[in-house]
DNA sequence: CGCCCCTTTGAACCTGATCAAACTGGGTGG
DNA sequence: CCACCCAGTTTGATCAGGTTCAAAGGGGCG
C-alpha cells in the first residue's frame, strides 16, 4: 500500500550545507556556549568537519596531537590501554561534548577513541584555539569550565568503581545515559544503546555476562524494558534510587 | 648523654621568611614551570600563604570556588562523596600539585580535600588568575597541560579500578608513589606512607584488610619491607613488572 | 604505664568471574 | 523465499578473589 512513498527522490543532506557552530543544534552544550555571533564566526573559521564511520578510529594512543574533536553527529568511546593490552572504557561521548583533552600535557593521545556508529566531528586545532583565547576571553573561560567538567565527570567514574557493586553501577550508567540524552532533547526513558553489551561491561568494570544478567533483573522486576538495544526506562525513579546507593525496593 | 642539644635555642623557621615562587623547590614541578622571573613576580603577587593541619579540609563538597591550591608542604587526599554518603578516595597530592580544578566548571568545589599531615598550601585566587592568562601565555598553556595531565591521571585510575586485581593495583600504587617522591628528589625506594591503610584500601577500591595482607604477602616475597607506615620498595623492577601486569614472579 | 587506634591474621561467606552451552536476530547466498 | 551463519547475547553451573566478621596483636601518645 505504501509503495510510493518509499521510492521518493534522495533528501538533500541539509546538514553537509549548514555546518557553522551557529546552525548547529549544539551550540548551547558545546565549545561555542556563551560567544556571540560574531566570536562564533571567529571561532567557525579554525574548524573543520570529519567523518568517522562506525568502528573508526578518531585518534590513537600515540597519535601526534593538533586537534580537539566535538562530536557533532554520533557517539565515541575513549579507551586507555594497559602495558599488558588489557583495555578499559573510560568514557562515552555524545554529540557537542569535546575529545582530546588528555592530549595537551604531553602532545600526545593519551587514549584511543572509536566511533560507535557513522559519526561526524568538529576538528579544533589547538593551536588555532589557542590563538583565539587571547582575543575571546568567553571562550577561554567555558573552555576550562568545559575541562573542569570532564575532571569531574572522571571522577565520578572513580567513584562509581571504587564503591558501587555491580548493580548500582548498572543503574547509575543509565541514568547517566537518561539525562544526557534528555539534555539533548530525546527522551529521557526510551533510547538506543549505541554501545556493545561488551563496552558498558568494560566500562563498568563488569563482564558482558553481568550486564546481560542484570538487564534481565531489571526487567523481571519491570525497572526496564529491553529488547537488543533498545531500551526503556518504565522506572526512572527508582533506577535512580538505586544508583544513588538505596538498596531494598 | 645527648642532653645538652635537646635544649638548643628554636631555630628560625626559614620558610616563613622566603616564601616566593622562584625560592620555591617545587617552581620547576608546580604552576610557575616555565616562567622568567619577572613572569614569576607577577604570579607570586597573586598568590596567598596557608597553612592547613592534619585531618584538617583544605575545602569541603559545596564550597564556593574562589582559589585554586598549590601544595607547598605536605599532602593531600581529595574524595568523593556518594549521595547515600559513601567516600571513594580520587587522589593523593603532593608538593608542587595542584588542587580544585574540578570546581571551575559549576563554581563549587566537587570533592573534599584533607591534609594528611600538616601542610602548607599556596592560595591561587582564579580570578586574578585569570587576568594573569591574558598577559602571560606561557602560564596559560602550563595551566592546560596540568589541567590535561590530571584528567590523564584520573584516567589511569579509572583503569586500575576497572580492570587490575588487587595485587596488580596496589604494585601500581606503590610504583606510582616511587615515581613521584623521585621527581621530588626523594628516595625513588625507601618513603614514609603519609596516609592510613583505610585510605590506601579505599583509594584503591579494597578492604583494608586487603592491603593488610598484600603488604604480607608482598613482604613474604621480598619484594619490600616495610615497618608502619615506612616502606623500602627492596625489589622496584618486581613491583613494576608486578604492576604492568606480569602474573608470575 | 595504660589506653586506644591502627593493623594484622584467621575463617566463613558472597558477589561477580569464569567456563560452557544454548539462543536470538539480522544478513547472506543458494 | 528460506536455510544457514555468525556475532552478540542470554542463561546455567561452578569457581575464586576479595569481603565480611571476629579476634588478637602492636605502637604511639597522653
Amino acid at each position: 500500500m505504501n509503495q510510493a512513498p518509499l521510492r521518493a527522490a534522495p533528501l538533500l543532506d541539509i546538514r553537509a550545507l549548514r555546518t557553522s557552530c551557529s546552525s548547529c543544534s549544539m551550540h548551547q552544550l558545546c565549545l561555542p556556549m556563551g560567544l556571540d555571533e560574531p566570536e562564533m564566526q571567529r571561532l567557525d573559521g579554525i574548524i573543520g568537519r570529519r567523518r568517522v564511520s562506525r568502528e573508526a578510529s578518531l585518534y590513537r594512543i600515540g597519535d601526534k596531537f593538533v586537534s580537539l574533536y566535538a562530536v557533532r553527529v554520533g557517539q565515541f568511546k575513549t579507551s586507555q590501554t594497559n602495558p599488558d593490552g588489557a583495555r578499559q572504557i573510560t568514557g562515552f561521548q555524545m554529540t557537542g561534548e569535546l575529545l582530546g583533552m588528555d592530549a595537551i600535557s604531553t602532545d600526545t593521545h593519551q587514549c584511543d577513541a572509536v566511533a560507535l556508529e557513522d559519526s561526524e566531528v568538529c576538528e579544533i586545532p589547538f593551536a588555532r584555539l589557542e590563538e583565539l583565547f587571547g582575543e575571546i576571553p568567553t571562550l577561554l573561560r567555558h573552555f576550562h569550565r568545559i575541562m573542569s567538567k570532564e575532571i569531574t565527570r572522571e571522577q565520578s567514574v572513580i567513584l562509581l568503581l571504587g564503591n558501587m557493586r555491580a548493580e548500582q553501577r548498572f543503574a547509575a550508567f543509565l541514568v547517566n545515559l537518561s539525562s544526557r540524552y534528555a539534555a539533548r532533547g530525546y527522551s529521557s526513558t526510551s533510547f538506543q544503546l549505541r554501545m556493545t553489551r561488551e563496552d558498558i561491561g568494560n566500562y563498568l568494570g563488569l563482564t558482558i555476562e553481568s550486564i546481560s544478567r542484570l538487564l534481565s533483573k531489571l526487567k523481571k522486576e519491570g525497572l526496564l524494558k529491553v529488547s537488543n538495544r533498545q531500551i526503556e526506562l518504565t522506572d526512572l525513579p527508582m533506577l535512580k534510587a538505586l544508583a544513588t546507593g538505596a538498596e531494598a525496593c
